[in-house]
DNA sequence: GTCCAGGTCGCGC
DNA sequence: GCGCGACATGGA
């Protein structure tokens, strides 16, 4: 027996719901899942009260008065501080306070089809923790989607907190659950490859207090500063880095991968392979803006919009 | 079976 | 600072 709440959040206009959900791979990983029929994003969230929970996260984008809703289903009852910790996990996965609007400024110069990002794109989906999304992004390295997906759901399904009124759901894992067992049991569980080693030690060492993923959410270093932590996190090179870097809103470097590579040289070099300093060239006008209109760009070009 | 994936590490120069 | 092989796992 489920009780249900409602939340409600502004987000900065203008504000996109739908597109920012799917604004890149994040929401089919687990526990993110979409629901078609509800327009919602769904996924079970363990609060820092130990309480687990269903969230399902729906959105209307009037320019004027833009809102996310949350709709939380919950086992006993939900504490004020829990609505609380809700309403600032949903807005960090949306941006809800993210100010794009110098980027649109700059979209506007550029016209054309750029002009068409003003309106609420430009958001990337994130995770409620800097933790899950370090997690996710090593394993989105040197790997297919399809296998980025499969140790995601179970490293969800062997480690994650069930959902009592329904324990198949589970939520993230915590650092402590993953750090709580052994070496050997994580990695014949999750079968992450070479990762497993990068993923044990990292919730190792944010349970011994080592490191503080979550204070780099709110770190006003300068990025290259930023980088330099990320870098220090094993299984994090320089493409890793960047992605979080753009998780962590900023957008001054370039994640150069393969897709980056193959992207740029078909795009904007006709039939020679350009080195990586002269592809990231190609958007050096952006500034601070650069990953953004990297993403863009690509999105436009798959999507044929 | 073989190749390699939205790379990164650790080494040697 | 740069080049290079090794790296687990599973899908193509």
């Amino acid at each position: 027996m489920t009780n249900n709440s409602r939340l409600s959040i502004t987000p900065l206009s203008p504000f996109n719901f739908e597109f920012t959900a799917a604004s890149h791979g994040w929401v089919d990983l687990s526990p993110n899942t979409w629901d078609e029929g509800q327009h919602a994003l769904q996924r079970i969230e363990r609060l820092s009260t130990g309480q687990v929970v269903l969230l399902s996260i729906t959105g209307a984008d009037s320019i004027h008065r833009p809102e996310i809703s949350v709709e939380v289903h919950y086992v006993g009852r939900l504490l004020p501080k829990e609505r609380r910790e809700i309403t600032a996990i949903v807005s960090r996965m949306f941006r809800a306070d993210e100010d794009l609007s110098e980027f649109y400024t700059l979209c506007k110069k550029r016209g054309k089809r750029w002009a068409r990002l003003t309106a609420g794109l430009g958001r990337l989906l994130r995770s409620p923790s800097v933790f899950e999304d370090v997690v996710k992004t090593i394993c989105t390295t040197n790997i297919q989607w399809g296998g980025t997906k499969g140790i995601i759901n179970r490293l969800v399904t062997t480690y994650g907190e069930p959902y009592p009124a329904d324990p198949a759901w589970r939520a993230f894992p915590t650092p402590q659950a993953i750090a709580s067992v052994s070496f050997k049991a994580f990695a014949d569980s999750v079968r992450a490859g070479y990762r497993s080693e990068y993923i044990h030690t990292l919730a190792k060492r944010v349970v011994a207090g080592e490191l503080d993923l979550e204070a780099l959410a709110n770190s006003d270093l300068p990025t290259p500063d930023l980088k330099k932590q990320l870098l220090g996190i094993k299984g994090v090179g320089n493409y890793a880095a960047a992605t979080l870097l753009m998780l962590l809103s900023r957008y001054d470097e370039l994640g150069v991968d393969t897709v980056f590579r193959e992207f740029v040289h078909e795009t904007y070099f006709d039939g020679k392979h350009p080195a990586d300093k002269e592809a990231q060239a190609v958007y050096e006008d952006w500034g601070e803006w650069k990953y953004l209109a990297y993403w863009f760009d690509i999105w436009q070009h798959w999507s044929g919009k």
